[in-house]
DNA sequence: TTGAGGATTCTC
DNA sequence: AGAATCCTCAAA
């Protein structure tokens, strides 16, 4: 069942791991199990896009939950986020790893890179690219599917033990224990060895 | 108008 | 470890 506006009306912090086992999901066939998740809290996070107020590039955080917010970066890249809480606050979780479980021969044709199944979806960059998830999805709403993009529940509960810990690639508010993911799946992104 | 930096990935 | 690659925004 598609996850209803009220679940995304809270602080992402709660939102994040409550993410987890979620089924990300496109009109075309392709669906994910969302295993990987860092939460952004606008003013309250330095390490938040929305930290200094809304921009052009930031509007959808700003606006409703339950729409995917997408942006790009370095170049080349883009990530793919549930905006949470309420209309102003800028708040989100960004989309960071999940285990493909249908269309992945949709998703390695979107993404030649990847050598393994592991490497589909194993990082936000990633995750975007097997999906299709550009800049005409930013704003979908997740909850109606209007644009063909959805998270929905397969009944599966989050782990109940989940892995707590410090996000990944940022600059700022590097000690925010705030990216959560399932344990020991072959599916969670890697973390950069340490410069 | 400019320039520094980026919620990353890939290859060497 | 270094390259790829370009958008965004704050500052001048």
């Amino acid at each position: 069942m598609v996850l209803p506006r009220d679940f995304y009306r809270r602080h992402p912090a709660l939102v994040a791991p409550e993410l987890l086992n979620k089924l990300l999901v496109r009109a075309d066939g392709r669906a994910a199990r969302i295993v990987e998740v860092e939460a952004y809290a606008g003013h309250e996070d330095p390490a938040a896009h929305s930290f200094r107020g809304p921009t052009a590039r930031n509007a959808t955080m700003f606006g409703p939950p339950g729409h995917l917010y997408v942006y790009f970066t370095y170049g080349m890249h883009w990530g793919s986020n549930a905006v949470c809480g309420e209309v102003g606050e800028g708040v989100g979780v960004l989309l960071r790893a999940a285990e493909p479980v249908l269309g992945i021969e949709s998703m390695r044709a979107a993404r030649p890179a990847a050598r393994r199944d592991t490497d589909l979806a194993s990082g936000p960059g990633k995750l975007s690219q097997a999906f299709g998830i550009t800049r005409e999805l930013d704003g979908a709403d997740l909850v109606l599917g209007d644009r063909g993009i959805r998270i929905v529940s397969d009944g599966t509960p989050p782990p109940a033990d989940p892995v707590v810990g410090p996000r990944i690639g940022i600059s700022k508010a590097t000690d925010f224990p705030w990216r959560w993911h399932v344990p020991d799946h072959p599916h969670v992104s890697v973390r950069p060895r340490r410069p």
